[in-house]
DNA sequence: TACTCGTGGTG
DNA sequence: TCACCAAGAGT
């Protein structure tokens, strides 16, 4: 059970403070300008553990593409899965083509503006039907993301760093912290997330520009050390970056994939469509079982399909 | 609950 | 350099 330090400053103040420091120094996003509520759903499903600045320009031309649900619910999945690019977990991807699906069959193709209806669609959760009912239709929602954990986890509770898995008492001090006035909690919500995004971040935070420096937990209790060890990612070796080449050669492949060419890399030379992704698949030297593990896993997540032809992208 | 699922910038 | 980290969701 960790101690928690009592703030002592009026949620008030801080709504104040922060609210007025996010007016002054929130960035130029574009989905933060007049944006459709499809657009705002958009940013926050690729915003999912992908940084804005690799998000941005997607975005652009995603809505340039498919300005409507209807227009994205009506593209093949393969092309989905092309114009996601890089973004990085390509499920969700198809987790978005799925929801826009059903926003055309059980909402007339226009976003649900309510939480309960946002989080029953494919690829929304909890933090993100909250982020689309306030940041798209202005509703009064708790949205605890990864920067307003932290910041609330300093600010609030005095520790360097949130627990590892979201608690429900940090729900609950999120929903406590809200202020009471819709359009405030709107902007409440905006500001802690992007204060915990510019400045109170996870690594290098930068105290000397924080607006709240002074009403700072963490700060008075002379930024004590994170109480566990982050758990890390492994990456290298494992089956999620053989998955990830994979989608990188099917991505760039025109037509079906013969699985001979995922191994012999003198053939691949000769298709040079595929020759530079392949290249980084048979550099990654995958023993036989992983490959095979990652293709079944790529045709289960629907991915890829396998045919006589080879494997390629979905239908 | 703990684990899986991509990608690339960065301190 | 290399481990950490990023507007999480689903199982």
């Amino acid at each position: 059970m960790p101690v928690t330090a009592s703030p002592n400053v009026p949620p008030a103040e801080l709504h104040k403070v922060i609210n007025s420091w996010f007016q002054e120094n929130a960035r130029d996003l574009p989905w933060r300008r007049s944006c459709s509520a499809w657009g705002i759903l958009v940013s926050e499903i690729m915003l999912q553990q992908t940084p804005v600045v690799r998000v941005q320009p997607v975005w652009e031309q995603w809505l340039a593409r498919w300005p409507a649900p209807a227009d994205f619910a009506a593209a093949p999945a393969a092309e989905v899965l092309r114009a996601w690019g890089k973004l990085g977990y390509p499920r969700r991807a198809l987790r978005l083509h799925a929801a826009a699906a059903e926003i055309v069959e059980k909402h007339r193709g226009t976003v649900p503006d309510n939480y309960p209806e946002l989080l029953a669609l494919p690829g929304v959760g909890t933090y993100t039907a909250a982020a689309v009912a306030a940041f798209a239709f202005g509703r009064r929602t708790t949205v605890v993301d990864t920067n307003i954990r932290r910041v609330h986890a300093r600010l609030v509770i005095g520790q360097a760093l949130p627990a590892p898995a979201l608690t429900a008492a940090e729900t609950t001090l999120a929903t406590d912290l809200l202020p009471e006035d819709d359009a405030e909690s709107v902007l409440w919500n905006a500001a802690v997330m992007e204060l915990g995004a510019v400045i109170c971040t996870a690594r290098s935070p930068k105290c000397g520009q924080c607006p709240v420096l002074e009403q700072c937990a963490w700060i008075a209790a002379g930024q004590p050390e994170p109480t566990y060890i982050p758990k890390g990612q492994p990456w290298a070796g494992t089956d999620r970056q053989v998955r990830g080449a994979v989608m990188a050669v099917l991505r760039a492949a025109s037509s079906p994939i013969h699985a001979d060419l995922l191994w012999d890399a003198e053939a691949a030379k000769r298709h040079a469509e595929v020759a530079p992704e392949l290249g980084k698949l048979h550099k990654l030297n995958t023993h036989a079982p992983q490959l095979e593990r990652a293709l079944a896993g790529l045709v289960v997540d629907g991915l890829a399909q396998l045919t006589d032809a080879g494997y390629h992208l979905p239908n």
